[in-house]
DNA sequence: GTCTATATAATGATAGAC
DNA sequence: GTCTATCATTATATAGAC
C-alpha cells in the first residue's frame, strides 16, 4: 500500500524528531507518544523492542537519507567540483530538515554509543573514503585527499554544533555558504 | 581549607565527567554515586538542588576552565598570531583533559538546553568575539575577522564531534595540529 | 559528611479488550 | 491497530541515625 507506506514514514519522522532534539536517554516513551499522538502500547505494536528498536531503525533510517541526500551525489557522472557542492547542499539540506541535528551525530553520544557507535564509526569511515576520493579526482595526493575530506565534514559537523550552541539556524546556512565559496575558490 | 578544596574539586571533576559522556538525561544519580564512591544521600549534602544543581555548577565550571585553558589567551601580551596558537593548544587541552566532550556542548542539548541555552549562547557569542578581535589585529577586517572566528571555533567542535564518530581521539589531535599549521601559514 | 532506609514519581514495558 | 489499565523497575529525592 502507497498510504500505509507513506504513514509509516512520517510515524518514524515523527519519533526521530523527538530522539534528535532530546537524545536517546531523553527521548521518553511519553515524549515518543504525545508526539505521535498514539499511545505507548500502540508504539510498542509498530516497535516490539522498545526505543532500542526505534533508536536502530531511526539510525537506519538517517544513514540511508545522508546516503541518498548528499553522499550519492559523490558517486554520479558530474565533475568533482559539482560533486562537492552538490554533497554540501544536500548534507544541509539533511541537516535544515532535521532542525538542526544529525540522528547519526546524536546516537554516537551517551548510552547509545555502547549499541551503534561501531556500526557508525564504520558508516563515517565509508563516507570520508568517498569525500577523499572526489578530493583526489580534483587534484591532490591522497593523503591530502583525505585530510581535506575529514576537514570539510568536521567543518560541516562543527557547524551544526556551534548553531546549537549560538541558538542560531542562520549561522550554520553562512558557514555552509562560506565552504562552498572556498571550494568553488580552489576548483 | 587547602584539602578540603582540593576534595571538592575532585568530586566536581568526577561528576562533570558523567554528565560529559552520558549527557545531562543519561547521568543518573546511580552513576553519579558510583563514579564518586559516594551514596546518592551523599550527593544530596553537596547539591542540595539535585542533578540541576550540579549541572548548573558544572557548566560554570567548564566555562571558567575554557575561559582560563583557552580564551584567556587572546587577552595575554603576545603577538596575535601566538596568541592563537596558544588559544587552539588551550582548547585541545580542554578536550583532551575532558575525554573528547565538552560540558557547555553537551549541555546545549536536549532538556538541559532549556535551562542553559541562553547563558551558553551569550557566552559563545563573547568567546566569538574575543577570537574575532585576533584576526583583527591579523590584519582581517571586521567581518572577514568574524567569519574566520566561526569558522576556527566550527572546525575545533567538528572536530571533537567526527572524532567520536570515528572513535579516535587521534582524528581530533590531527585535525587540530592542522588548523595550527594552516594559521601559522598564512601569519 | 556519610550512611541505610524509604517515599514518591516517572519510566519502560505488557495484558487484554475492542 | 489502537486503546485503558496495569506491572515491574528505575529515577529523583528525603528522613533520620551515626
Amino acid at each position: 500500500m502507497v498510504a500505509s507506506s507513506a504513514n509509516r514514514q512520517h510515524l518514524h519522522q515523527q519519533l526521530a524528531a523527538v530522539f534528535r532534539e532530546r537524545g536517546y536517554e531523553g527521548a521518553t516513551l511519553a515524549q515518543l507518544a504525545q508526539a505521535t499522538g498514539l499511545s505507548k502500547a500502540s508504539l510498542y505494536h509498530h516497535f516490539p523492542g522498545g526505543k532500542a528498536e526505534m533508536a536502530a531503525v531511526f539510525l537506519r533510517d538517517a544513514v540511508t537519507q545522508l546516503q541518498q541526500q548528499a553522499f550519492a551525489h559523490l558517486q554520479s557522472k558530474q565533475p568533482p567540483a559539482v560533486q562537492l557542492q552538490q554533497f554540501i547542499d544536500g548534507f544541509a539540506g539533511y541537516v535544515a530538515a532535521s532542525n538542526g541535528h544529525c540522528l547519526v551525530a546524536v546516537l554516537a553520544q551517551g548510552s547509545a554509543a555502547e549499541d551503534h557507535g561501531a556500526v557508525i564509526a564504520q558508516q563515517y569511515r565509508d563516507w570520508l573514503g568517498l569525500l577523499a576520493a572526489q578530493f583526489e579526482a580534483l587534484g591532490h595526493k591522497p593523503k591530502r585527499a583525505q585530510r581535506r575530506a575529514a576537514d570539510l565534514l568536521a567543518s560541516l559537523y562543527g557547524l551544526m554544533l556551534t548553531a546549537r550552541l549560538l541558538n542560531d539556524e542562520e549561522h550554520f546556512k553562512r558557514g555552509v555558504k562560506r565552504l562552498k565559496r572556498g571550494l568553488h575558490a580552489e576548483a
